[in-house]
This record gives structure tokens, C-alpha cells and sequence, in this order.
DNA sequence: GCCGAACCGTAACGTACGGTACGGCCAATC
DNA sequence: GATTGGCCGTACCGTACGTTACGGTTCGGC
């Protein structure tokens, strides 16, 4: 043991190992299926032997590089709860319009692609991952606001995971499943943001208190 | 070339491949991943060469088999247009609930997981199919039910297209992303009828005409 | 009863890929 | 300036799997 195994460690890559990473995105991106350990060294400009020393084995490479992806979308701001319903709106929609960015972008979809097949084999749990850093992440993150915005009267619900949930669906619909079926959907920065915006509309027709009473 | 295949035809498998493609199914649910042409040969109780006579090759195979659990599914019925608010109601109701129980079904779950792993390769176009057979196909056969709703004044929507769209979210919500990426989720009888039963009224909710004309 | 076709079971072949070993290069250290 | 350690490039090994080939068996038609 020891040495320098990053494989489930919590310590952060050097420099050169994010690289590697990079670079197995990259790879993933582009050539989808063929994500071979030799692929990744030629991309990457290192040994194999290197890959192997650094991570163990091709699931441990996989396992990092989902982790190192997920790092770096993790750096979101954290929105501070507001209370009129102004900011609530924009705050729902600008994670709406986050959330949809992220799940168009071709490298979560080649990501979820790897960590749904990877599911189908009992091996490693990258789908684990996956979803604690996507669909759980965002709404551990947008709970606050809603229960903000529900202390605040212009929300109700009983259950803010409910609330959350149908909330996802009205944002995400079809999209991420066409997606990743191969249906050529794109999103550009108009749709989503058009889309943000009437699936906010959406939820808050379903869960704001009609008639937010009026503070004067 | 003649001889049996039966690769891209439309022709009806017979009850033999039938009982293949059946083994397929099971094998790609109970194993997942070891699909592999030995283990289908070995659990219909066939050889290899029968496999590649009748399905050319292993993409064939797939192929067969998710047109073979497509024709399965399709054979669900047409239901007719209805005119007043309680029919519609039940009708988007049924909708959801077998949406829901399709895409929380092992089979399906398994299905898409191949798919989803073939549209990463492109080879091939099972996701194509599943797309063409599932969201699309539902899409189809739920649109003469909104159109007829809005001819009778129940709904109030521009495009059918959008508005089946926010139906598809409300009702799946995160459902098949969590499932396909391994989350233990159970949805059992109560909890489909109580989703679809929520999905329903807050799609009401959004198109519905306020106030449907009482007709006394 | 015989023939040929279809099919089963299994062995065999070729390839792709995960994992390992080794020789050479470069940079830091003494 | 020799030594040591980290790393690159590549050759190599074992295995798994798609695909093909072949001997044996069953069965319908003559």
C-alpha cells in the first residue's frame, strides 16, 4: 500500500494527474466507447504503467475522473435564501438554467452515459457517485431556498423533496433521457434560458400562495 | 442474401427467436452486463451458429430484441378522445400510471441501460428505436387526447408538443435517471397510482380552463 | 429405411483490451 | 559527474468474447 494511490483517497490530484483526467474527459467526450487505459495514456502523454500506479486500475481512473468532474461543477455558489418573491423567482430559474446547461453539456453526457453503464454491472458504483453530486447535490442546495421562500409565505408545500422533485421534472422533462438515447437536442442559450423561465413560471403557479400577501 | 435474417425486416420473429429473444431479456435483466453471445446461446438452449444465422450478429441480436419488447409494449390500447373533464382526467391519469410502471419495469430499466451504452458507440441505433418506441410513441398516442380536450374546451395550450412535454415531466420527474443510474428506488402499485393521480392534476392545474363551463 | 435440412453442443480462431515488465531519458541530489 | 528515482514508450501476457467451423442428432419428406 501506501505510495501514491489517489484512487478513493479524498486528497486532490497534482496538477499533472488532473491533467490525466482532462484528458480521459476529453477522450470520453469524443470517442465515447472507446475509453481504453491505452487510449488514455496516448492522449494523455503518460505510461500506462504511470495510469496504474496513480490509480490503481481502470475502475479506480474512472472513479477519479468522475469525482474530479463532479469537484469542479461542485464549485457552484451557494445562493443565500431571499425572501421577496422577485429574488425567489430569479433564484429558482437561475438553477433551473444551471441545471439544464449541466445536463446538456457533452460532458455530462458522456459521464452519465459511463456511470449508466457502469450500473448495469454490479462492479463500482459510479452511478452512486454520479447521482450524489447531480440530482442529490441540487437539491440539498435548493432546499434552503424553498423552505426560505415558504418561511417567507410566498411558497406551499407539505414535503420540500416533493416540492423539489416536481420542480426537476418541469425543468428537465425529456431532455436528459433524449439526450442520452442520442437524439440530436440542442440547447442553445435562448432555449434555456426561455425554458428556466416557464418551467419557474410552472412550479410557482403550482406551489406560491396565490396573492403573496401584500406587505403594505 | 435469402436464408432467415431477420435483422432489419419487419417481419414477425417466430415462436423460436421469439423464446430467444425472450432469454435475451432475461439474461440482460438478471445479468446486466455478461450479454454475451455464449451466455444468450447457453440460456435458450441453442447454438451459436442458429444465433448468427437468424440475427447476423450480435447487433442484430439487440436490434431483434428491442423491436421484440418495443411490439410487446405498443400493444397497449388506443384510447378513444372523450369530451368531459372526469374522462380526460382519467385518461392523462392512465397515461401516466403506465408510463410510470414501463419505465420502473426491470426490462425497461435494462433495455435503456443498453441503449444508452450503445448511443456512447455509434455503431448502431438502439436508442434510435428505444426513443422511437418509448417517448415518442407515447407522445403520439397522448396528443389526440389533448387536442380533443382542448377542442372541448378542458385545456388551454398552444403547442401539444410543449404541453406533452410538461405532462412527461410532471409524471417521470427523476424517476429514470435514479433508476438508470442504480438508485434503489421502488415504486410500487399505491405509489404509481398516487403519482400519476398528482402528475394529473397539477398538469390540470397549469392547462386547464379555469372554471370548465358547468354545463347546467 | 434413406436423405437432406435444421439445429444443438462444443471446439477453435482472431482480436481487443486490462494489466505487467522492461529499457531508455531526464532531473534532482550528493 | 555518478546515482537514484520518476516517468515515457513499447513490447508482452492472459483472458474474454465475437465469430466461424464441425461432428452428432432429430425430423419431415420420399
Amino acid at each position: 500500500m501506501s505510495a501514491t494511490r489517489n484512487t478513493a483517497d479524498t486528497e486532490e490530484p497534482t496538477a499533472r494527474q488532473q491533467a490525466v483526467l482532462d484528458a480521459v474527459l476529453s477522450l470520453m467526450v469524443e470517442e465515447g466507447d472507446q475509453l481504453t487505459m491505452t487510449a488514455v495514456a496516448r492522449r494523455a502523454s503518460c505510461s500506462k504503467e504511470t495510469l496504474y500506479k496513480w490509480f490503481g486500475d481502470r475502475d479506480g481512473l474512472l472513479t477519479a475522473t468522475v469525482r474530479w468532474q463532479a469537484a469542479r461543477v461542485r464549485a457552484g455558489r451557494y445562493d443565500r435564501p431571499t425572501l421577496d418573491i422577485a429574488a425567489l423567482h430569479d433564484s429558482l430559474k437561475g438553477f433551473a438554467a444551471t441545471w439544464l446547461t449541466v445536463i446538456s453539456s457533452p460532458t455530462s453526457i458522456a459521464l452519465n452515459r459511463l456511470a449508466i453503464g457502469d450500473a448495469a454491472s454490479r462492479k463500482s458504483n459510479l452511478g452512486r457517485i454520479v447521482l450524489e453530486n447531480g440530482r442529490f447535490a441540487i437539491a440539498e442546495r435548493l432546499r434552503p431556498v424553498l423552505e426560505a421562500g415558504r418561511e417567507a409565505g410566498l411558497l406551499a408545500f407539505d414535503d420540500s423533496e416533493t416540492a423539489f422533485r416536481t420542480f426537476f421534472g418541469l425543468v428537465g422533462r425529456d431532455v436528459q433521457i433524449r439526450l442520452l438515447l442520442g437524439d440530436s437536442l440542442t440547447l442553445g442559450r435562448g432555449e434555456i434560458e426561455r425554458d428556466a423561465a416557464r418551467a419557474t413560471d410552472q412550479f410557482l403557479a403550482l406551489y406560491g400562495r396565490k396573492t403573496a400577501a401584500p406587505e403594505a
